[in-house]
DNA sequence: TAGCCTACTTGAAACGTTTCATCTTTCATA
DNA sequence: TATGAAAGATGAAACGTTTCAAGTAGGCTA
């Protein structure tokens, strides 16, 4: 099959012109019907593929979008990346995924790219706020939405909600009976919106004790470590609900309360965790938690970075979307 | 700032012809430092960006990747995804993703459009099997490498081999002292080739028992139910270890069995998962399992795809890697 | 029959690069 | 003082599309 065939072989393989084969492509009502069979045929046995560069070139503006995250290979981005491009489908944009790696100098790569690939916006989870790098794409016009970063009037971005999500958590808690609650989790500055929600319910509750179990970090083994810290308490200090930074932490504690003779979960301690990871509600007791639901994250995302393609006079939005509270056997009431 | 500053807008500001433009981005050695430096200060001026989709016209080929996976959100393609991206960084080539979401449509409408998009070469982990469409693109020339499937010589592919992995792992549960293997996992078809391997060893040894424990899919839930079952066996007729064909499955197994009075992991019964999931090695006893290198799989693949885009007359290959075993406590010799 | 509308069709000009055959300048050498 | 080579700069052509002003038939109306 010969190398290049494009719209001008078409063109003279179906005596036709090329504005007559484009018009093919692109508005085929304007065309006779004999015409179209015939140039379709012709395409068909040429093997033509359209070359959406020269395509894209000359319109100006394509139909893709550029997302880039923090790691592919986090299941929360996973999960957001695989919804954006559901959602781009959905509006006939294709979404190309590029992952930073958590290193700036990838960061900057995939928006150098993006740039020169002339995509129509980005989708950005910045791996430490927003660059001089990003002003300048904005300044030069480049659609831009930024996940997880919020506040700057510069910029569309789109948030979810811990605080909300705490307060949800501590007040579920509260009404299923419990009356001192732990909080696991750090670092503090990783985790403060969470527990700043659950301060705020616990606050307007009296009788209710809300207490902070530091972490260093946010893993399964760091859980199990607080797991065997609450159960040497003393059993009129334990808590008797433990609201965990993250569905790990409290997989980890998890295991350690199961695993320990005088400590039933959810009868002596109630566990609820944040993120809803797959494994969640596989748990040996299947794990209460904290959704965020990364399908509105992404419709939403592809709403304001289209609004701002399509009008570059917008206004840039800064959402902050709720969480979902799901319940299961590990909060089960009493 | 202007809205379409190109290399036109240089050359007039720099004073220079385009030509010169281009050779300022493309081949800096033969320009004059004099010019070059002014030329460069105008771009940077100006906020000059190079319209990458002209450039890849005029080249006739780019250096972006198309990859194809079943899912993003699946931890495997998850991981996958992130090591051939990484691997294409490292020989100068950008890797773009889509996800099939296992459906013909998005497939197809993937590979569609990388083609229009003129990529340097794909790689594809099929929903089921090669396509006409795939048959098609090999005979335009495109370059294209399939993920787990193997043996079509029209074709080069990479595959884990299934059947080396199980081998192993009845290799070493028999060299650690096992005597009676129970095979978990279904259907069939699915979990063939790990099923055969282990055939493979445990047939060439006297003495050693091998068992099969069907389930319905392989999830953490079909793992617990299998769990109860070996339970409820008499204590004669329980296997000494068990080999699951996933990790999730012997994630659910091992719940089961850790909180049994009666049966410990791994004294009294081993376990071997396979796939290496991160939560693995922090299950409550860590997990034993089979570990499928994607960045050995990633690397290999981007070499062939790039092999084959720059050798059309190129000798398709099969490519069939091993797995490696990871031995952890849950398969500790007693 | 002239006039006009409709329905298609045409072909050249862009889009922003890279490439390449030429041209110009400079400078060392015979 | 020629001669030639080396180094740098030039500008038109090409890449494969879309767009659009202009052209051609054919048929309908007056």
């Amino acid at each position: 099959m010969d190398r290049s065939v494009g719209i001008r072989e078409v063109a003279e393989a179906a005596r036709v012109s090329v504005g007559t084969v484009s018009n093919v492509l692109n508005k085929p009502d304007r065309v006779s019907q004999a015409t179209l069979d015939r140039v379709l045929g012709v395409m068909d046995g040429l093997g033509f593929v359209r070359n959406g560069l020269a395509r894209q070139l000359r319109m100006g503006t394509g139909t893709t979008l550029g997302m880039i995250v923090l790691n592919v290979a986090n299941p929360f981005f996973a999960d957001l990346a695989h919804a954006c491009e559901a959602a781009g489908e959905r509006v006939g944009q294709t979404v190309v995924l590029g992952s930073s790696d958590q290193l700036e100098a990838r960061e900057d790569r995939y928006l150098d790219l993006f740039e020169e690939q002339r995509v129509r916006g980005m989708l950005v989870a910045p791996i430490d706020g927003i660059t001089p790098r990003m002003r300048q794409l904005r300044a030069r016009g480049m659609p831009l939405v930024l996940f997880d970063i919020h506040g700057d009037p510069g910029f569309c971005s789109i948030t979810l909600d811990g605080r909300a999500g705490g307060a949800m958590v501590a007040r579920h808690l509260i009404e299923t009976g419990r009356r001192h609650i732990a909080f696991l989790g750090g670092p503090r500055h990783q985790v403060e919106d969470r527990w700043l929600g659950a301060q705020d319910v616990c606050a307007g509750n009296q009788g209710v004790r809300l207490s902070h179990v530091d972490t260093r970090d946010q893993t399964i083994a760091e859980g199990r470590a607080a797991g065997a810290v609450i159960e040497a308490m003393a059993k009129s200090e334990r808590p008797d609900a433990v609201f965990a930074a993250n569905d790990l932490l409290a997989l980890g504690l998890l295991q350690a309360l199961v695993l320990s003779e005088d400590i039933r979960v959810p009868e002596d301690i109630a566990v609820v965790g944040y993120d809803d990871i797959d494994y969640a509600q596989s748990a040996v007791v299947p794990l209460s938690t904290v959704r965020q639901s990364t399908e509105l994250l992404a419709e939403r995302a592809i709403e304001l970075v289209l609004a701002e393609s399509n009008d570059p006079e917008h206004e840039h939005q800064q959402l902050r979307l709720p969480p979902e509270l799901m319940v299961r056997d590990s909060s089960a009431p009493r």
